[in-house]
DNA sequence: CCATTAAGATAGTAATTAATTACTATCTTA
DNA sequence: TAAGATAGTAATTAATTACTATCTTAATGG
């Protein structure tokens, strides 16, 4: 396992070092995450890693570079293999909780910089996935509406929030359960919900 | 204000303490909040505290109890006031969102205490609480499709976690704003999506 | 009005934290 | 294969954490 490996090329060692702490929020509180947690996870003393960042805070924006890439890589991906705007936007929510269920971590560390007070790199970095995310999200409404697949009178703002909402609520269900497999599971069930929600016609 | 009076009985010591954890929750990570941070808020040193609870996790306790039981009470005094289901199950959804509002605290200590590894007190309380939650909205939902108000073949546990992830994904959009007054602005529009997604009829 | 007692202040403790240090092992390449 | 660069180690730092022991003050009932 790389994971294990000594004398890592220092960019790979940072992305290591990502990959780490993603599986340790999945474990963890994120702002519980000790940087002796993160080296130990990894074979390395805790001081070898301020050889590769200069902070602490210096990893998690890393980590949240990451998630933003890759998270807004996969719903892109999903949305643009699908024919209408109804199906991009349940590819996306296919591909959010694939993402999420992968990576159970992912949703908590966002959560977590959004709380933090005043204005840190990484909140903002988060504000702006979220925005992002927000604004794909009202495009296809937008497009919805006009192929007439969705109700005319939607509030496209409120559709927006209720869709992220949708995937924070079966987030929570797994801390409840702690079965991190059941967001899969329980994830078409709570769509179809809202798809009917959003709808022209039931 | 009775918050920085000194000598207080020991019991109202003791909820004044609870409030303050509840405050600070609103500004900060609740894992963040140090018992030297509640001292201050409330006038006394940081030693004080312990004079009234035995560790920290014993406040975190009580604080978790004083939310189960504010929560589960509102939401039970607004179902019962509504006439049918449909409106007890939004009396209840309004009747959340005005507690949050009022507390923006709370949702993150919830939150919070699912995250933690293990089998803390706290977290069961918090597991048992949404457990209480949902069996509330399932009755509802159950007699909302008896009396023909909704979609009689509904998938309640999903229509359960749908209702929890709207309030969180309201939250999650106040986070990202700062405005702790958009989740009551924004409620009723996320709510008629949500009414639209389990109703009989559109 | 004073003695008792509950509440709080003061001044600590040991453990943990992120970060820094001087040093060593390993890889690369000319 | 020697020299320089890179990666990691082990020990230590100052600050912060939850918690405790001891002293002081304020309220209250006889």
């Amino acid at each position: 396992m790389i994971k294990y490996s000594k004398n890592l090329p220092a960019d790979e060692r940072r992305a290591v070092t990502v990959q780490v702490v993603v599986e340790l929020a999945a474990e963890r509180n994120p702002s519980d995450i000790t940087t002796a947690a993160i080296a130990k996870r990894m074979g390395l003393t805790q001081g070898a890693l301020f050889r590769h960042f200069p902070t602490k805070e210096a990893i998690l924006e890393s980590v949240t570079t990451w998630i933003a890439n890759r998270l807004l890589t996969k719903i892109d991906e999903a949305a643009t293999q699908a024919s209408t705007p109804m199906a991009a936007i349940e590819a996306m929510f296919m591909a959010h909780i694939k993402f999420v269920s992968e990576h159970p971590g992912v949703p908590r560390i966002l959560f977590g910089e959004l709380q933090r007070p005043g204005d840190t790199l990484p909140k903002k970095m988060v504000q702006t996935l979220l925005r992002q995310y927000k604004e794909r999200l009202q495009r296809l409404l937008d497009a919805g509406i006009s192929a007439e697949e969705l109700n005319p009178n939607l509030d496209i703002s409120a559709a927006a929030a209720l869709f992220i909402g949708s995937i924070q609520g079966l987030v929570m269900q797994t801390l409840i359960s702690g079965d991190t497999a059941h967001i899969v599971k329980a994830g078409p069930g709570v769509f179809a919900i809202y798809c009917r929600g959003i709808g022209r016609t039931v």
